[in-house]
DNA sequence: ACGATATGAATGAATG
DNA sequence: CATTCATTCATATCGT
């Protein structure tokens, strides 16, 4: 995670074309051309954090992750599959996390979320620390949240109005700053944090085409 | 040389001791991380390895995960995503490391191996032998924990193809970057009109930039 | 001490 | 949604 940021921020709209290659040595058989793979910045992620905690989205609709990576892309290049693969991870990792500690005799009940009082559940026997580094008492946008699907029934509808504070004009180049990620450094394991999801975000629209959608969730 | 088998025998893993001493150098002025990564004493090593080879664990399910966490504590601490992490690097490792050389399986001459397509200048690791040559058998007999799945190997075949595709739809620019805090006024959708479902393109790579997401309109 | 290597940890991407 | 693979970062450890 974050307790050691693991990232040289490349929000500039560089591509990071391998090139080389050039046969160097041997086994050259795979050609990793493009290992471009999305490398968040900060500002992104603290983002999608914010989604994620403090606005409960879990598995935002195609509506939703395209505004998403709409916004974020002002803090680096992104795509929507980005946001959408960031969305499921973090939610996979978290449960399985989880699930190293919990689980045998007994994993029927999903309960998941839906649950405004504050559990104690503090005996974070596992450390994953998944979100060191986010504070939930949501210390940047203290507003308002009108990101939508809050018991709603229709469609969509994530405004993500959100005052975010970021003051970081990191739009290109500098990232010297690396705001929030690296403030929280001591805390160890700060436990994951079903806490915010006070989400009752449960309804998945559709899918995608391929009509394989399973509203288990 | 190969067999670099760190061998630090410390049953007491009560060592998280910020290194420091003398405080000098690089990252001390930061309050103790604590975040000493586990350092596996060499039972535990043992065990592991003898799960791994001798039982064909290769990626053991959460259940199994917290039986060996459990019984590795014994000989120090150790937490469930440790046991995770081990076999997850071990097994990348052993099948990185197999990706050159799948071939001969006679040749004894072991050539330093560098990674092809290496831009990463600072940062390669070359793929030495992990563990030339374990010796499979319990010496000071633990225990074998049993965790089942015993041949459950049928691993092999490399499937070094991944179909590469880059849709990279993303909108020309990033001229939407200037709806940041904007773009939230509405209540109900915005902006978007959902008629164009074809957002759903956005993301989700393999579903759909096949080319047959046409929206057929 | 420094540099190379080994390996724990993290996470993006992808598949089932 | 669960699992797995690949890649990369961070750091412990050893060799010189």
């Amino acid at each position: 995670m974050e307790t050691h940021q693991q990232q040289q921020n490349q929000q500039a709209p560089n591509d990071i074309q391998d090139s080389s290659s050039g046969g160097s040595g041997k086994g050259s058989f795979l050609c990793r051309q493009s290992s471009t793979r999305w490398t968040p910045t900060t500002d992104q992620i603290r983002i999608l954090k914010d989604l994620y905690y403090n606005n409960g989205v879990r598995s935002p609709s195609a509506d939703q992750i395209q505004r998403i990576s709409a916004r974020l892309r002002q803090y680096g290049k992104i795509e929507g599959k980005n946001v959408f693969y960031w969305f499921q991870n973090h939610k996979a990792r978290e449960r399985q996390k989880k699930r190293f500690n919990t689980s045998t005799t007994d994993h029927h009940h999903h309960v998941p979320l839906q649950r405004p009082t504050n559990i104690t559940l503090a005996n974070n026997k596992f450390p994953t620390n998944i979100n060191s580094g986010y504070s939930p008492s949501s210390p940047s946008s203290t507003g308002v949240l009108t990101v939508g699907q809050i018991g709603n029934n229709g469609y969509g509808s994530i405004t993500m109005e959100k005052s975010f504070r970021d003051c970081s004009i990191s739009a290109c180049g500098s990232s010297t700053a690396s705001a929030s990620e690296s403030l929280s450094h001591n805390f160890g394991w700060v436990g994951i944090d079903p806490a915010y999801s006070s989400s009752y975000a449960f309804f998945e629209p559709k899918r995608f085409i391929d009509g394989t959608h399973e509203e288990g969730q």
